[in-house]
RNA sequence: GGGCCCGUAGCUUAGCCCGGCAGAGCGCCCGGCUGAUAACCGGGAGGCCGGGGGUUCAAAUCCCCCCGGGCCCA
């Protein structure tokens, strides 16, 4: 591989994959990392991604994480278990093919074939599947794809069952009723995420109604809903404890009437309604209501509700109870009431089929549900009047009602959102349902006690995890979709006796019909019955598959049964380290989190990394909806992976959301760029010398001050990239990387070394800036591996290797060391000389002198001790009348010696531009400009004279000279007979006259001849002056 | 309604955990270098650190309140 003149990351990728391939780089890594790991393990198990769309830039990022991190521990000498893995079931998957096939609900799937329909989500995973795996690949990230669990995996199944079955068997599987948003078109539940996706603005009624008191002639409570249907289903009424209500005096219709209603909500209620006249009568507390008995007011439409009784139609309290863990043991239990003062009457109607809070809030008062709907949307028997109505069809008729019984107050109408399917539109129906569940809720103090023994990275994400721990709620595991886990639970539709199976082939022993036990998969599993062994009638399976998120949570075990490494479960539980995007939470984190805990008793994991999400330039959320989903592959095929690759490691810290723009991304490629040609820089000079690493450790005897310099800095650089990848802060390290290759090697070392690789004698100076060169690039080739893998090999292959590294590829090198063969001092005496430099150099173009001119002398003076002193205030206590008492401290640092001084004075030469450095002991009279470091001062005339013009102008002739040898094709050492000058400006004859044998030595020439009559030659201009110039090879 | 995150130059952001001169990059302006050269380098202008209050000798940083944006939960 050959450094070409400009770094081109397509090409440079292209030719890496090439020979990582050719070469077989990964499974030696691989390899080495296991010998050399034998007790040091970094474990990784990924988070799958789901196999039904292309790879986007968020992903990208994920992705980017993961593998700086592997790389980095890998070349620590970890031996690094590198898990890939793929979500290959779900809803998500079910709703691209069912996108692919035009579907529009759940009955087109059984129209179509739920065998077809399982057969072309098998076929879209293998799609999408080799699609993530090409890119992952292409991305650079090293995984073990040959061995990534997937989770429709037969074995993998397998231990989905185990579990179930491990779980049933503990008594922590039950069935119970869940109130879930159902689309009553598709009949069927709908995920919280595909809920969130529907909202709409729609109007609709904001209906007051009137529940009688039971033993109060004449009294009632005023309650409010925007779904007036509900109230066919209401069974009770719910009020907040702690707030005021009144009793208010009406009159309806020549009629005296009293309303009850909260305090708060009195004047928008008659504001809305229209009621003018009311007197207050009476002022309670909400608690003074409950348990007071009402008439249902659709008691006569709605027969069923003659046989309800106490507590239901009554008034509760309108609370949620929330048991929380608190440190450890500690419980809290806390009411969340959620009855409003914000809107309606502070009575809220309750309809425990169809509301989530009414559900939990009658339950805890005891008030039985009554559920007369099917899924379909459509009334039962059991809704007597209503029976067979379309659900928003008895909104009207149920208003109808209540107005000729003269139970309504009013109908208005409210501008609301509210959820709607986002696949046909249809208004959602809340509905209790019976589903399956895993116990959780007992649980709590233990996985909060689990989750404190992991690493969350940033520290807040731990929080957050506790809070979602401490709230847990039991799982719903169960979903009426067909690709997914099937529940491998079995019932007798005679006596009720369950079991649950934990393999296929456990299946086939216990099934009646085992020809049909085929795959774990619906329909094939539907077919099954096996023999009830309390009654001997046939059991059939509960017809629903699990929670996708039950499938990735158990790959903590599931990965390796498949792959077949179940005896190395033991060294890789728990697995070091996890990263994914901060919504993982209450997904994969969460739910690793619960398998570990219930099945092995303790956490799969140590570390975690929550990573925030990628936003688009404008810090929008994308969404394919949206369309402003920017795909991993359009960006790396334009950019190339590595420069998108550090762009997204040094944009923001991983756990902040992040925004995409790709124009940023050529803003950090520069830095890779200047990092390519610092290393051809060097990489040149030495092909020119023949320089190779037998001579590396002789250079090191020589060493400048400089050289201490810069290889203290890498020192320092080592310890910052290296400490903040061990604790994920992949941006630090990227930063830090950053900085290091611009302002320490280009800005700084490359400038002070360059006079030195010029000369053209071997000498000792130039055996030691080699030396160094070489070092500081090592150690940066290897700390950029990680995060930019191809530029890296490719560098690695034109430098180290060629200058003979033995490894074969920059991957199998260990993590850099720090160096230790420098002169400290020295390395700080350049510090507070580059400062110093850098303020002369401000002072240059302030006062608009060329940096080409140089300066003729500065003079350092050495500080003495009481002047290098840093003074620092400190408090010491409190005086009588507490106020501080502040002494000022020194503290004083050890003074540089003056030889140290002398040694490293031409640094401040060299990067000022300045002739001559003197080291003096009494500051040099007449008028200096004073420049300060810590411990040195400088004394410069930053003004321009005569002496520093000269050599300024002999300098510029220099420079044309150099671009004519360049344009002439010279070889760097080629040495050519005569430069012949000519010039009409007398100021620069004199300069080149004075200087002639500093031109000759810079342009590489035997001779220069200043001539008197013009030349046939290159025409210059030098400060408005003519300059003629020819070559003599 | 609750929990958490974010708010720093025109733009993108570091610094905040652990208080001590607010630091980069891009863009803009001025300049240099010309054998790292389709490169490289120097300088400058530009900041109520979202707002208010508190703690402190000292607050971008710690505490409280508010505003704006986001994620999660209800």
């Amino acid at each position: 591989m050959k450094l070409g003149p400009r770094y081109d990351p397509l090409k440079v990728e292209e030719e890496v994959m090439k020979f990582w391939l050719e070469n077989d780089i990964y499974k030696k890594v691989k390899e080495l990392n296991k010998k050399r790991g034998k007790v040091k393990l970094f474990r990784f198990l990924e988070g799958p991604p789901t196999t039904n769309g292309f790879m986007h830039v968020g992903h990208m990022r994920g992705r980017t994480y993961k593998d700086v991190t592997l790389r980095f521990w890998r070349m620590r000498g970890y031996w690094v278990w590198d898990q890939a893995g793929w979500d290959t079931q779900g809803l998500p998957v079910e709703l691209e093919v069912e996108k692919k096939l035009g579907f529009k609900s759940k009955k087109d799937i059984l129209k179509y074939g739920v065998d077809k329909f399982v057969q072309e989500c098998q076929k879209l995973v293998d799609f999408y599947l080799k699609r993530w795996e090409e890119d992952s690949k292409r991305m650079g990230l090293w995984l073990d794809y040959e061995n990534a669990y997937q989770t429709r995996h037969p074995r993998y199944l397998d231990t989905a069952w185990s579990y179930l079955k491990k779980m049933f068997e503990d008594g922590r599987i039950y069935k119970g009723f869940r109130v879930v948003a159902v689309c009553p078109r598709c009949e069927t539940a709908l995920s919280s995420h595909e809920v969130a996706q529907g909202y709409k603005t729609v109007e609709d009624p904001s209906f007051y109604f009137k529940l009688p008191l039971k033993d109060e002639e004449n009294v009632y409570l005023i309650a409010w809903t925007t779904t007036p249907w509900t109230i066919i289903a209401n069974e009770a009424a719910a009020v907040h404890p702690n707030e005021t209500y009144v009793k208010i005096r009406v009159n309806q219709n020549g009629k005296e009437e009293y309303w009850i209603l909260a305090k708060k909500r009195l004047e928008p209620f008659a504001k809305e309604v229209n009621l003018e006249e009311y007197e207050i009568v009476e002022e309670f507390k909400g608690e003074e209501l409950i348990g007071k008995e009402y008439i249902h007011p659709l008691l006569e439409e709605v027969p069923a509700h003659k046989e309800h009784r106490k507590p239901n139609h009554t008034v509760i309290e309108g609370a949620i109870i929330r048991r929380r863990i608190l440190k450890g043991k500690e419980e809290e239990i806390v009411k969340e009431i959620f009855v409003s003062m914000e809107s309606g009457t502070g009575i809220v109607h309750m309809a425990p089929a169809h509301g989530a809070e009414d559900f939990e809030a009658c339950k805890e008062a005891g008030v039985q549900m009554f559920r007369p709907i099917r899924k379909d949307g459509h009334f039962t028997e059991e809704a007597g009047k209503y029976a067979g109505m379309w659900f928003k069809d008895a909104e009207k008729q149920v208003i109808k009602d209540l107005k000729a019984k003269g139970l309504a107050v009013h109908v208005g109408k409210i501008r609301h959102e509210y959820p709607h399917c986002w696949r046909c539109g249809t208004p959602l129906m809340y509905y209790a349902d019976e589903q399956w569940f895993i116990k959780v809720e007992d649980l709590r103090e233990r996985l909060v006690n689990e989750n404190d023994k992991v690493i969350w990275h940033p520290k807040w994400a731990y929080d957050r995890m506790k809070d979602w721990l401490q709230n847990a709620r039991d799982w719903t595991i169960s979903r009426e979709r067909f690709w997914g886990t099937p529940l491998p639970i079995w019932t007798c539709p005679k006596c009720g006796y369950r079991i649950a199976v934990g393999s296929l082939k456990e299946l086939k022993e216990k099934a009646l019909n085992p020809e049909k036990v085929i795959d774990h998969h619906r329909p094939w599993v539907d077919e099954v019955v096996i023999r009830c062994p309390k009654c001997g009638a046939e059991m059939k399976r509960e017809p629903y598959v699990v929670d996708v998120w039950l499938d990735s949570g158990v790959a903590h075990t599931a990965a390796l049964r498949q792959i077949g490494k179940e005896d190395l479960w033991n060294l890789l539980y728990p697995y070091d380290w996890i990263t994914e995007a901060l919504d993982q939470t209450r997904g994969w984190f969460y739910t690793l989190l619960v398998t570990g805990v219930t099945w092995h008793g303790r956490v799969p994991y140590k570390r975690v990394l929550t990573q925030g999400h990628v936003l688009d330039a404008k810090g929008e959320k994308m969404s394919k909806s949206k369309g402003n989903v920017v795909w991993a592959k359009d960006v790396f095929e334009k950019y190339g992976v590595d420069p998108v690759r550090f762009f997204l490691s040094i944009k923001s810290s991983p756990w902040d959301s992040v925004r995409f723009d790709p124009k940023d991304i050529n803003r950090f490629k520069r830095t890779l760029d200047i990092l390519w040609n610092s290393v051809k820089f060097a990489k040149s000079y030495m092909d020119l010398d023949k320089w190779n690493l037998e001579k590396l450790k002789e250079g090191f005897k020589y060493l400048e001050p400089e050289d201490s310099w810069v290889l203290a800095k890498t020192n320092e650089y080592i310890e910052k990239v290296t400490e903040a990848l061990e604790r994920s802060a992949i941006h630090h390290a990227a930063l830090a990387l950053n900085d290091f290759i611009n302002e320490i090697i280009s800005h700084k070392y490359i400038a002070l070394v360059r006079p030195r690789v010029w000369e053209e004698e071997e000498s000792p100076s130039k055996l030691a800036a080699y030396s160094t060169l070489f070092t500081v690039l090592d150690a940066t080739i290897r700390m950029t591996a990680p995060f930019t893998p191809f530029l890296a090999e490719y560098l690695y292959q034109s430098f180290q290797r060629s200058l003979g590294f033995e490894e074969e590829s920059v991957h199998m090198l260990l993590w850099p060391e720090e160096n230790s063969l420098y002169d400290p001092e020295e390395a700080e005496v350049v510090d507070e000389l580059l400062e110093a430099a850098e303020r002369i150099l401000a002072l240059r173009t302030e006062r608009k002198i060329k940096r080409r001119w140089p300066l003729p002398e500065a003079f350092i003076v050495i500080k003495d001790r009481e002047e290098a002193a840093e003074k620092r205030e400190k408090v010491i206590g409190k005086d009588e009348n507490g106020n501080p008492i502040i002494v000022e401290e020194k503290v004083y640092k050890p003074l540089p010696s003056e030889s140290v001084v002398k040694k490293a004075a031409k640094v401040l030469g060299i990067y000022a531009n300045i002739n001559e450095v003197k080291v003096v002991s009494e500051p040099p009279l007449g008028e200096y400009d004073i420049i300060e470091t810590p411990r040195l001062k400088v004394y410069v005339k930053v003004k321009l004279d005569e002496e520093t013009k000269a050599l300024g102008l002999a300098k510029e002739v220099i420079r044309r000279v150099q671009v004519m040898r360049k344009e002439m094709d010279l070889p760097l050492d080629y040495v050519v007979n005569k430069v012949k000058i000519y010039t009409p400006s007398e100021e620069l004859k004199r300069a080149i006259e004075r200087h002639k044998n500093y031109i000759a030595r810079e342009v590489r020439a035997k001779e220069i001849e200043v001539n008197e009559k013009p030349l046939e030659g290159k025409k210059w201009d030098v400060e408005g002056n003519e300059l003629i110039i020819v070559i003599e090879k």
